[in-house]
DNA sequence: CGACATGGTCAAGCAGCTTGACTATATGGC
DNA sequence: GCCATATAGTCAAGCTGCTTGACCATGTCG
């Protein structure tokens, strides 16, 4: 593989995940909540049970002050909550709201409804390999910006 | 396809973008210069035959001042330089200097070591299957930051 | 030639992040 | 039990990269 042909699917490699990105956003907004894309990772790491503003930070790979800005900022929209931590008195447990579970399946429809433009254009077995193959050369772990 | 696969289909391309993104950069600062991951699009724009400011915003998909801040920057650092307009005197065309250039080239080696790495896990022909497949679904056009 | 459009810059402001300092609670050695 | 140290979280200040608004110089077209 010729260097410019690297160069060239970084380039669209990041032209996809933005234009996935708007779109998700997008249909997120027009199903009425006010969503900013890097909540989609804070969403995903407090679904299933809350997590603390130290485990979002890291999971998040930026400070615990601009993750606890985040925290607030959602709280104050009424996604989520801070609760007293039930086996820490210094740490607190933000978890979502129902309000926040619905926007989270908001964003979940908009996804589903991009990736069907995807499928229509490379069929279903395409996009099921693209994300298996996506995953095997990125694991999911903490995210980091994409640039 | 459930809606939560179509999800985490745009954490992995997220993820894979960010990470590739990560790997260029490093590279590209390894072989000692030093680059932010924006410059990458604006130089793309700028190496054919160099570009005015208002192009390279467009490109960008910023204003013409932020543009105009950017360039500012690698003029200042040496990557390119401000030149009058052949045929419009209110404009000034920004082309590579010869580092502008040797830094697009340590990017395109960064960019080619990085996804070497991919191909050692997915094979050769999958990589190129995978950067067809994303510039059919998401044509190369205006930069949209990802998040 | 005059009216308006366009390329570019200057200035001010804002959002989201950082570092640094601090308080409150937890933990482990003695 | 107590103290030293580590950890959760917040407050405050500052930086960076972007924005909007205003402006000048040049081009274009009636």
């Amino acid at each position: 593989m010729q260097n410019s042909e690297a160069l060239a699917l970084a380039a669209a490699l990041l032209a996809a995940a933005g234009d996935l990105t708007q779109r998700i956003n997008d249909g997120v907004v027009s199903r009425g909540f006010e969503a900013r894309p890097a909540w989609g990772f804070a969403f995903a790491r407090l679904a299933p049970d809350g997590a603390t503003v130290t485990e979002l930070a890291a999971h998040l790979g930026v400070t615990k002050q601009a993750a606890s800005q985040l925290v607030d900022e959602i709280v104050r929209k009424g996604y989520a909550e801070r609760r007293p931590h039930p086996a820490d008195a210094r740490a607190r447990l933000v978890v979502l709201t129902e309000r926040g579970w619905a926007c989270t399946r908001a964003a979940e429809e908009a996804a589903a409804e991009a990736v069907r433009e995807w499928t229509d254009v490379l069929g279903e077995g395409e996009v099921r390999a693209l994300r298996e193959r996506l995953g095997r050369i990125a694991p999911y772990g903490p995210i980091r910006p994409a640039w």
